[in-house]
DNA sequence: GTCTATATTATGATAGAC
DNA sequence: GTCTATCATAATATAGAC
């Protein structure tokens, strides 16, 4: 298991399960990394979070990159399987609706990764760097994005959208049920479809 | 002219004019923090940016703090005769139109900043700890939400929408006339209003 | 998996000369 | 307004013991 070291594989994401430590690492870096942003989180901060010491972090992560890297591929991994199921039917607009559910679901349930995942400098980095996310943001992009002219400044506006729509401060004390049923209404205001209730999975 | 050393002031958002040294400082600190966040950018690289040592740099700013906060006020100033416009003409949608012509106006023609502002950690901690900016952004908001219990995801989201549509890597080749035009348009389609042609400004 | 201890470099910040 | 020189601290990172 010593490729969860290393950097992504040049092929697809990996979805690896870490060890308890690791994951504790994982868990109080992604924390941070929200509140902070990456380049304010030191590995110090981290350390202390967990309730450890530097070099016990450095034991699980060769370097700070390493955690940003296994962070980020982590929680971007989490949309694996509904990209997959929705390159599975096809690129009509159903599959895309659905997906796109998907991904309202994740971004109202984790609010504070979106900042991080979306904004941050340096995982912007990462993700424009590492052949890999770049391959999973095209592959996503390739099943959100409708055809036309339009198609890429409409996925811009609605990946603000919704990231912001979760994470502003006025968003702040709206429960999760409510904003992701008014996120979907008005996504589907953006894009020019009908509104109607949310789609079970069922 | 100590005052411009100061932290923003209790009353308003101050329009400092910089001196010739000090503009140098600002605008070599706006690129770097765009590019690499404000907690990412240390002030070697704004003395080296300048063409300048570190040393030149806190004759001009007391501390990292004070650039930011100089920075953040310059940029966010440039809307304030706006806004003021747009509180003169009273709460309409009128007046609401004209300012978010001007906040989409300004964000196209300096997309790099728009992370900066809207997103960078250290920059939203400011914001949020600086009354005059707390007074500033609700003055903007103001004008900017509608009334009803959607308006502030509304506006979040709009914000986001704006913000992303200008600074997202999909809309990097798209000129800023063409830009502008659509992010309006698109606006419109998420605020429900008549898509219209941008109005000019006489 | 965690610790103590340490090396190295970078950081924010200051003093004082020109 | 800019420089050289310096300081204290914090950063990333490593070695080696338990």
């Amino acid at each position: 298991m010593e490729s969860a070291g290393q950097p992504v594989a040049n092929g697809e994401l990996r979805v690896v399960q870490h060890s308890a430590a690791r994951t504790r690492v994982l868990d109080a870096a992604l924390a941070l990394f929200a509140e902070r942003g990456v380049s304010g989180t030191s590995l110090q901060m981290i350390a202390d979070a967990v309730g450890i010491t530097k070099a016990a972090v450095y034991h699980q992560f060769r370097t700070k990159e390493q955690i940003v890297l296994a962070v980020t591929e982590r929680e971007l991994g989490r949309l694996g399987p509904a990209l997959e199921e929705a390159e599975a039917h096809g690129d009509g607009s159903q599959a895309r609706d659905a997906l796109l559910v998907h991904v309202i679901d994740m971004a109202v349930r984790d609010r504070r990764l979106v900042r991080t995942l979306q904004f941050d400098p340096v995982v912007v980095r990462l993700l424009a760097e590492h052949e890999p996310f770049q391959r999973f943001m095209d592959r996503l992009y390739r099943v959100l994005l409708r055809e036309g002219e339009d198609g890429a400044l409409e996925g811009a506006m609605l990946s603000g959208a919704i990231s912001s729509g979760v994470m502003h401060p006025l968003v702040g004390d709206i429960d999760d049920d409510t904003l992701r049923t008014k996120l979907t209404n008005m996504t589907r205001r953006l894009l020019g479809l009908p509104v109607k209730p949310v789609a079970g999975t069922g």
